[in-house]
DNA sequence: CAGCTATTGATATGTTATAACATTCTGTTT
DNA sequence: AAACAGAATGTTATAACATATCAATAGCTG
């Protein structure tokens, strides 16, 4: 697994790879297609930890020749959502690469109102209050949105 | 208090008297101004347990002869939630009446995707995983988004 | 009532997202 | 290889969500 903190990243080149290639394994396995406009698109949503909108994905996507209207990013986007390779951050209306893809997980997100970074860790929602509610309820839970805005170590600091 | 789960409201009509009524003193009390727009938006949100988007507002509002320009609806809005008489439902992009204002805390909610009804909640987040995972990374929350979508027991059982 | 601040009104524009339909690509059957 | 079916992409247009800016007004304070 790469790191599980976006915050304490080290050696980003190698969480990419990894992840890339974790991508590739996970769509050959299921029969899902990474074509080259969906691949580009992961590789843009991997270039930081960072949530990116889906016009600067397309921005990006244009420099690279491969499209420029909005459909074109949202579709890559989506089909990178549903197939588990990245997540949407609802609280900034924009996308991130899933850390650890395959995973069978509830991502919950850290992002850092100084530097826009986004970390992703895991939740276990449905063990807790909400899952209690729900269940107490009769609620079925199908999806989780769970994400917490803040400050990272490094800009908690340049703001002391 | 009133209810806490919207599946479950029982008598609507009581419930929006009461949280208007607590609206009303919680802005007495902190010297905040419920000008005629602001209550009328809250009575809006109050009027079901859905969460509304800021430009549906913005419509019954103009119904009202409350002003037609979205800046109208969305100031009101802002002002309800940063006096935590309202929430946004970030999954949505919409609006919706706390359900128990005063009460410091940090909401979560229940939204069926069925009849779109909202439910509110507490969360004790901070102490779950995602804060033993902040305070691991040094990360301080400010704020937290938890939204579970899903069915609710009406629409469950009218799906099965 | 003069001056300040908060609120509202109004215009324009920016940002995010999708509907709809045409075209091309990919793999499969014949 | 030709015909076909389904997936993916290209393209146009528009819907839905949100804010910047400046002018006008209301409410409070000295």
């Amino acid at each position: 697994m790469p790191h599980t903190i976006g915050f304490q990243c080290a050696d980003h080149s190698r969480c990419k790879t990894t992840s890339l290639a974790q991508a590739e394994a996970h769509c050959a396995s299921r029969g899902l297609r990474l074509t080259p406009v969906r691949r580009r698109t992961l590789e843009i949503l991997l270039a930081e930890h960072r949530a990116l909108g889906a016009y600067d994905v397309l921005a990006h996507l244009a420099d690279a020749g491969m499209g420029s209207q909005p459909p074109v990013a949202y579709r890559a986007l989506d089909f990178l959502v549903k197939a588990g390779l990245a997540h949407k951050i609802e609280a900034l209306n924009a996308y991130t690469a899933c850390m650890h893809p395959g995973h069978d997980h509830t991502p919950a997100f850290l992002i850092c109102r100084g530097c826009q970074t986004v970390a992703e860790t895991d939740t276990t929602l449905a063990n807790g209050r909400l899952g209690a509610a729900a269940r107490g309820a009769g609620f079925v839970i199908e999806h989780t949105v769970v994400e917490a805005t803040g400050l990272c170590p490094a800009c908690t600091e340049e703001r002391a």
